[in-house]
DNA sequence: ATGCTCGATGCATTAATATATATCAAAAAT
DNA sequence: ATTTTTGATATATATTAATGCATCGAGCAT
């Protein structure tokens, strides 16, 4: 197969992967059978335009002819338009972990009538999702994923929960101010859709 | 057929034009049948991947992928990085006209040998090929053009040649001094192949 | 008027994608 | 330890891109 097409496939996967979807959960969205997106991205078919299409769609990506002379100038664009997205936060363990905490949450049904931590808890994770998350925050996450766990099977107060908030909190403070660059086109990226059905195929 | 998809075709059609290659010329550099192109042009086929890279190799375009959150921005840097090239020069009788005193010039033979004006006037043509030349300045080319053939058919001397020449090179300043920011990038863009067989497909 | 190039179209054939469905081993979650 | 999920793979079929070749009318030039 053609150099491009394997570059283009490895791009497809690395933004499914980022984006936390499973072949089939992608399959689904996009309208393509899963057999035909391993064979993609395993880069062995010539696939036809339409079907790159509907996987970019799904995935917030977009098709484009740019000329030649453009290239350089396109790429960093979009290393620095979706660098953290890309770099610092395709940490797998990572992603895994906010998804993890994302269903742990769904798995509280006193989400919305209980303790108004529990809220705060969630938009707080909605705002992590959209951070330059890397490794060395995996340990946190899991502290705040064990205190949420806990509180869940009533083996802790909401104290407990308003900690791991604050622990939370001070993680994202940290990592937002590293970054500025980063911080002013935090408005305008559109948000992962981490948030429905992550990776359930 | 699908709206991107049309997009796309649109785009390959455009860059091909701008190139003044023919749709056979065109074919037999991509190894695309013509006939394939013409329908790749018109959308009516959901063209595989290797088709689509194969044409853009030819015009000089590259297949990416980008985010959809980048795409203003890219959007921007390909029309200031191609803006000249695509709307300003994309009259098709001023291409033609380059076309032709191109071709009238390699119908001289003394162009080597001959006197020196020739040859500055060959070096001109080519500087002008690379200018954001709009259909107000179509005249003064076709003035070019009759005085070169003038000259060709021996009713003329080289003094005719000299005053087209000079009337060329007002027309290069003219031009070139409207756009700065364009010139800086002039050294950088590869320069237009529409040196080597123009338009015979 | 003649000839040439252009893009579009038709047709037959080949080759490959796309799809549906099912299965498998490995990784992951319970 | 058991169940689920994930990605890769297999088979069979339908769809269609791709190719080669021929042709057509329109525009342009000689």
């Amino acid at each position: 197969m053609a150099y491009e097409i394997e570059e283009i496939a490895k791009t497809l996967q690395s933004a499914r992967v980022i984006k936390g979807l499973s072949q089939r959960a992608l399959s689904e969205r996009a309208g393509v059978p899963q057999a035909h997106i391993s064979k993609i991205e395993r880069g062995t078919v010539d696939l036809r335009l339409s079907s790159l299409i509907a996987l970019a769609r799904v995935l917030d990506l977009e098709v484009a002819l740019v000329p030649r002379s453009a290239v350089p100038a396109v790429q960093s664009i979009v290393r620095s338009s979706s660098g953290p997205t890309r770099s610092a936060r395709s940490t797998p363990a990572v992603i895994k972990e906010l998804q993890r905490l994302h269903q742990t949450l769904a798995g509280i049904d006193q989400v919305t009538n209980g303790p108004k931590e529990l809220l705060q808890f969630q938009r707080q994770l909605r705002e992590l999702q959209h951070l330059p998350l890397a490794h060395e925050h995996l340990a946190a996450l899991k502290n705040a994923n064990s205190a949420l766990e806990a509180f869940k099977k009533q083996q802790s107060g909401t104290e407990d929960i308003r900690r791991a908030l604050s622990n939370l909190q001070t993680l994202r403070n940290s990592i937002a101010h590293q970054s500025d660059s980063w911080a002013a086109n935090t408005t305008l990226r559109p948000a992962y859709t981490l948030d429905d059905e992550v990776g359930n195929g």
